[in-house]
DNA sequence: CGAGCAGTTGAAAGAGCTCAAAACTAGTGG
DNA sequence: CCACTAGTTTTGAGCTCTTTCAACTGCTCG
C-alpha cells in the first residue's frame, strides 16, 4: 500500500526494518477523493498527514480574482502535507487533480517518531526540505524561464519523480491526469497560452502532452532544451 | 549575539532554558562577508549551518544566460541554510546582498540535538517548513501577481519578518540594503522594469524604496493593495 | 441530443523586455 | 576641494511575449 512511499524514501537513504515497521504502523486509514476535491483545506487545524497512494494532487492557493496558483504537484508516494506536522495548519490547500487515493498518518504517530526514531525523523525532515527545493526550482521557472522552457522543465521533473516510484513506462512516457488549465495554474500562465505552448512543444518533436499522458521523444534533448539539472531532486542515497 | 535568532523562534514557540543553552553552545565561530560574496556555495558538501546575525542575504540560483533568480531574502536571525543539515549539499547558493555577519553551527551539533532534544528538533524542522511557506508565497507573486503587487507584497513580508526581530523603526520603515537590481532578481523581472515599478509605488504614496530604506506610509493600505495575508508567516505561538 | 468541459483558434491590447544612453551618487585619489 | 570612476538609478522607444475576449470544435455523459 505504501510501497511507492518506501521507494521514494529508499531512493535517498537507507531505512531499516524497525523504521519500515514504524511507518506501516503509523498509517491509520485510507480515503478516496474525486478531481477538484479538497484533500486538506488551508487555514484550519490539521491532525493528520496524508500520503498520496494513487492519482495526482497539488498544493493550491486561491487568488483574489478567482484563479489559483498551484505550487507543487504531488505524485504517488509523496507525503503531501508532512509539513502540517510542524506548521499545525496549512497556508495552502492540498487538492486532488485526478481521482486520488490517500493514506492518513495521525500527527500523534509522527510525534512519537520524533521522540523515539531520530534517524527516521531526519529522513522525514529531509522530505519536507526536498519539497522546499522543488518550490525553489519552480520559482526559477516562474520568474526566469519562458513558457516553453518552464513546461519542458516541469515534464523533466515529473519524469524523474515518477521514475523512482516506478510510474514511467518503458518508452519513457507517463500518465499525467491533468488538464492544460491545471498545468497553466502551475506555471502562472493562462490556459490559452498553455495551449499554445503545448502545441509549440508538440511541434518541436521533443515531447507531447495529450489525453492525460506525457510522451517524451528524447529525455536528454528535452533536458538540454530547458537546462534541466536534476540536482535539486537529491537522487542520491546518503545517510541523513 | 544570537538574540535575534531567539526572538524569531520565540515568536512561534516557547523555548526553555535547556534549549537556549543548547543553541548557544552549538555556535562555533563567526564570519564576515562583503556584498556579492558567496556565503555557502551550491552543489558542494556542507558541514555547517549558518545563522545571519546582521545584514541582508539571499538564496540565489545562477541562470544559463548569466542572470540569477533569488528565491528567498534572509534577515538577521534567520538560519539561512538549516536545510543543508538534511540535504547535505545545497541546490542554491546563499549569497550576501549587503555586508553580512554570520555565526556557524556545525552539523554535528544539530545532529546531537536531533538525538537528545526532540522538541527543539521540531522547532527547527518547523523553521525550514516556514522557509518553504515563504517559497510558496513567492511562487504566487512570481506566477500570479503584477509587478507592482509583487513588490508591495515583498515589502509587507519583510516588514513583518523584520518587526519580530526588532528591526523596524518607530515610523514603520526599515533598512533594506539592496539594489533595485537585487529586488528585480527576487521578483523575476528586469532592473529597468523594477525601476519603473518602484517609481509607480512611490507615486502611489503607499510606500517608497530609496537609499537602501523602505518607508511605508500606511501598512494596512499597503497590505490591502496587494492582498497580503500574513498567515503564511505563522506568527502564532504554538507548541510544536 | 443537449449540456458541459477540454481543447483550439483569431485578433487586439497590455505588461514587461531589450537596447541604448543619460543622470545621479558615492567613494577615490590627486 | 575637485576631478574621476564605477555603480546605481532613470529615461526613451520599439519590440515580444503573454493576456484578454470571444467564438468554435470535439468529446463525453446523462
Amino acid at each position: 500500500m505504501i510501497e511507492r512511499h518506501l521507494m521514494k524514501l529508499r531512493a535517498r537513504d537507507e531505512i531499516d526494518a524497525e523504521e519500515v515497521a514504524a511507518i506501516r504502523a503509523a498509517v491509520s486509514e485510507q480515503r478516496r477523493y474525486g478531481p477538484d476535491q479538497t484533500i486538506v483545506p488551508a487555514h484550519r487545524p490539521v491532525y493528520n498527514c496524508t500520503i498520496l497512494l494513487t492519482g495526482l494532487a497539488a498544493r493550491a492557493r486561491d487568488l483574489r480574482d478567482g484563479g489559483r496558483q498551484l505550487t507543487e504537484l504531488h505524485v504517488p508516494g509523496d507525503f503531501m502535507d508532512l509539513h502540517s506536522f510542524t506548521l499545525k495548519r496549512l497556508d495552502q490547500a492540498v487538492v486532488a487533480i485526478s481521482e486520488c487515493v490517500v493514506a492518513l498518518v495521525p500527527h500523534a504517530r509522527v510525534k512519537e517518531m520524533t521522540e523515539t526514531l531520530p534517524h527516521l525523523t531526519r529522513i522525514y525532515w529531509f522530505a519536507t526540505n526536498l519539497d522546499a527545493a522543488i518550490h525553489r526550482e519552480w520559482a526559477v521557472s516562474l520568474g526566469s524561464r519562458s513558457a516553453l522552457e518552464a513546461l519542458q522543465h516541469l515534464f523533466c521533473e515529473l519524469h524523474l519523480r515518477l521514475e523512482i516510484v516506478g510510474l514511467v513506462d518503458g518508452d519513457g512516457g507517463f500518465a499525467l491526469p491533468a488538464t492544460q488549465t491545471d498545468l497553466a495554474q502551475c506555471l502562472g500562465m493562462t490556459p490559452v497560452h498553455m495551449n499554445r505552448t503545448v502545441q509549440h512543444l508538440r511541434a518541436s518533436g521533443l515531447a507531447d502532452f495529450q489525453g492525460g499522458r506525457v510522451r517524451i521523444a528524447d529525455i536528454n534533448r528535452l533536458r538540454a532544451a530547458c537546462g534541466f539539472d536534476p540536482g535539486y531532486l537529491y537522487l542520491e542515497r546518503q545517510l541523513r
